[in-house]
DNA sequence: TCTGGGGTCCTCTGTCAT
DNA sequence: TCTGATGACAGAGGACCC
C-alpha cells in the first residue's frame, strides 16, 4: 500500500443523461433515461431524477417506463459523450503521464507519476480544481476519489457520488471496508455475493476474517487469492496508459425472434462483415472467429473456431461463421447473435485455401448482393420509429437537427408521418416545440452542439492554481474524508 | 420484470505432444 | 509398445464491468 493518496477516480455523475439535460434545457430537474429504446431496450444511464423514481441501470426499458412514464426517452448520443469524454480526458493528461481511461466517463489517473500532489493536502487542493475545470469546461459535474490504490480510489468516487469528493486517508482503510457490503469490492457481482452469503459473509470484514484458504476453496485461486487481498485494502494493480483491445465483436438483439434459418445465416453474414469493418478500421487482424447465439429461452452458446493464421479477410471471417453456425440447433427462435474476433495481431496471413475460396466466391457474391437485403427486423437505437418510416428519413429521439426557419433543436417524438421537435441550444433558455411531416425538406439532421458555448480559459491549468490550496476551496459539492 | 452491447478475465474440459 | 504425468492450447461457459 501506499503511503499517500496518490490514485485519483474520476467518475462522472450519470454521464449520458447530464449531457443529455445540459443539451436540452427542457430537460433539466426532469426524469431522463438513455437506453435503447426498441422492444427489448434496456436503460443506460438514468439521471438522479429518474433514479428517485426507481429507475436505474441495465433495468428493461419497458420497466422503467412503468416506474417512470412521464420522463424524457433518449437514444444514446456517443459522438456527443466522446467529444465531452476527450475534453475530460484531456484536463487528466495535464495531472500525469498515466491516466487509464476505463470508459468514457471514468478514468484512473497516477498523481504520484505526474509529480502533481505529494500529500493529503496538495491531493485534495487538486481533486477539487479538477472538479471546478471539468464543471467549467465541460457544463458537467464529476466525483472523484482519492486514495493509495485503484480500488479505494473508485470506492471513494462511489461513495462521494453525485457531484463529490472523497479522500481516503491512508492508515484508514481496513477500518473504512470493514462494514461494506462484499458487493463494493471489484469482482463481486450477483452470483460471487450470493456465492459469499450463503457461506455466510455478507461485509468485507467477514471476508478478510474469513481467511485466504477458504476464500480459494470457495471461488477457486486467482478470485480468492485477489478478494482476500482486496478485503484488507492491498490492491497494488498499476494504473496502465495504454490497453491494446484483445478482440473485437458485433451483436445484435432481433425485436422478434428469428426462426427462419436462411434469415439467421444471412443475419450472421450481416455480423461479420460488420465485425472485420470494425476489425480493419482499428488496423488489426485476428485468428479466432466467435459466433455467439442466444436463444428464445435466453440460453447462450458461442462456438469459435481458430484459423491458421490471422485474417482481415471478411469471405474468411463470414465463411467461419457460417461453419460454426451450421453446427448449432436454432429451432425454437433466436433471440440475439453475435460475431466477433479474438486473437488479434498487426497483420493478416492469409492461407491459400482462404484467397483461393475467395476467388471462387466473387463471383457469387455479385451476383448475390444484386437483389437489396431484407433489413433487419429493427436496428436496436432506431426501433421506435423503424416500423413506419422510409429508411432515409429516421428520426431518432434526443437526436440533434437544423430547421431552416426555427435554427437548432431535438427530436421529441416521431410517428405516422410526423415528427416533434423542440427548439433550443444549450444556452438558451427551454424552447416551443414544433410539428414537421417526416420528409419536410427545411429539416435536417444536424451535429451535436458543444455543452459550454464560451468555456473559461483553462490552457494552462493546472500550474495557474496554487498547487496546495486545502479548505478554501470552491463550494461546488459535497466533500468529506472519512 | 424479463433481461443491450462491447469488452475482460477466469475456470474447466478435452486433446495432443512430449 | 504401452502407460501415466505434464504442459500447451483450443473451445466453451460463467462472471463481471461500464
Amino acid at each position: 500500500m501506499r503511503a499517500a493518496p496518490t490514485i485519483l477516480h474520476l467518475d462522472m455523475d450519470a454521464f449520458y443523461a447530464s449531457a443529455e439535460q445540459a443539451a436540452k434545457p427542457s430537460l433539466r430537474g426532469k426524469p431522463v433515461v438513455v437506453g435503447g429504446l426498441g422492444m427489448r431496450g434496456v436503460v443506460a444511464t438514468a439521471s438522479y431524477e429518474a433514479r428517485r423514481l426507481g429507475v436505474h441501470s441495465a433495468m428493461p426499458m419497458a420497466q422503467a417506463r412503468r416506474l417512470a412514464p412521464n420522463a424524457a426517452y433518449l437514444v444514446p448520443r456517443f459522438a456527443l459523450y466522446r467529444s465531452v469524454s476527450d475534453q475530460v480526458m484531456e484536463l487528466l493528461g495535464r495531472l500525469s503521464p498515466l491516466v487509464e481511461p476505463l470508459s468514457l466517463d471514468e478514468a484512473f489517473v497516477d498523481l504520484e507519476a505526474g509529480g502533481v500532489a505529494d500529500d493529503a493536502a496538495s491531493a485534495r487542493a487538486l481533486g477539487r480544481q479538477l472538479r471546478t475545470v471539468i464543471r467549467a469546461v465541460t457544463g458537467l459535474s464529476g466525483s472523484v476519489g482519492l486514495a493509495g490504490s485503484k480500488m479505494l480510489a473508485k470506492i471513494a468516487s462511489e461513495e462521494a457520488k453525485p457531484d463529490g469528493l472523497l479522500l481516503i486517508e491512508p492508515g484508514t482503510e481496513r477500518e473504512l471496508l470493514a462494514p461494506m457490503s462484499v458487493r463494493i469490492l471489484p469482482g463481486v457481482g450477483p452470483a460471487t455475493g450470493d456465492h459469499l452469503r450463503r457461506a455466510g459473509m455478507t461485509v468485507v470484514d467477514d471476508l478478510a476474517r474469513a481467511g485466504e484458504a477458504e476464500l480459494v476453496r470457495l471461488l477457486g485461486k486467482a478470485h480468492g487469492v485477489a478478494l482476500h487481498r482486496m478485503a484488507q485494502g492491498y490492491d497494488d494493480r498499476p494504473v496502465v496508459a495504454e490497453r491494446d483491445a484483445k478482440s473485437v465483436s458485433v451483436e445484435d438483439t432481433f425485436d422478434v425472434d428469428l426462426h427462419d434459418r436462411v434469415r439467421v445465416r444471412s443475419e450472421v453474414e450481416r455480423l461479420a462483415d460488420r465485425c472485420v469493418g470494425r476489425l480493419r478500421s482499428a488496423g488489426r487482424s485476428g485468428r479466432t472467429v466467435v459466433l455467439k447465439v442466444r436463444r428464445y429461452d435466453f440460453s447462450t452458446l458461442t462456438r469459435s473456431e481458430t484459423l491458421r493464421g490471422p485474417t482481415d479477410d471478411p469471405t474468411v471471417v463470414r465463411e467461419a461463421a457460417a461453419r460454426l453456425l451450421e453446427a448449432v440447433d436454432t429451432t425454437g427462435g433466436v433471440r440475439l447473435l453475435g460475431v466477433g474476433v479474438t486473437g488479434l495481431a498487426d497483420f493478416t496471413q492469409e492461407d491459400l485455401f482462404a484467397q483461393a475460396a475467395e476467388a471462387e466466391h466473387a463471383a457469387e457474391e455479385a451476383a448475390a448482393d444484386a437483389p437489396p437485403e431484407a433489413p433487419p427486423v429493427a436496428a436496436p437505437e432506431t426501433a421506435e420509429q423503424g416500423a413506419e418510416q422510409p429508411a432515409a428519413r429516421r428520426w431518432a429521439a434526443g437526436h440533434d437537427v437544423r430547421h431552416e426557419t426555427y435554427g437548432h433543436g431535438w427530436v421529441q417524438g416521431s410517428g405516422v408521418g410526423r415528427v416533434t421537435v423542440r427548439f433550443e441550444e444549450p444556452w438558451s433558455p427551454p424552447g416551443r416545440v414544433r410539428t414537421f411531416r417526416i420528409d419536410d425538406p427545411q429539416l435536417e439532421p444536424a451535429d451535436p452542439l458543444p455543452l459550454v458555448r464560451e468555456p473559461p480559459d483553462y490552457s494552462s491549468w493546472p500550474a495557474s492554481l496554487p498547487k496546495s490550496r486545502s479548505g478554501t476551496g470552491p463550494a461546488d459539492g459535497a466533500e468529506s474524508s472519512p
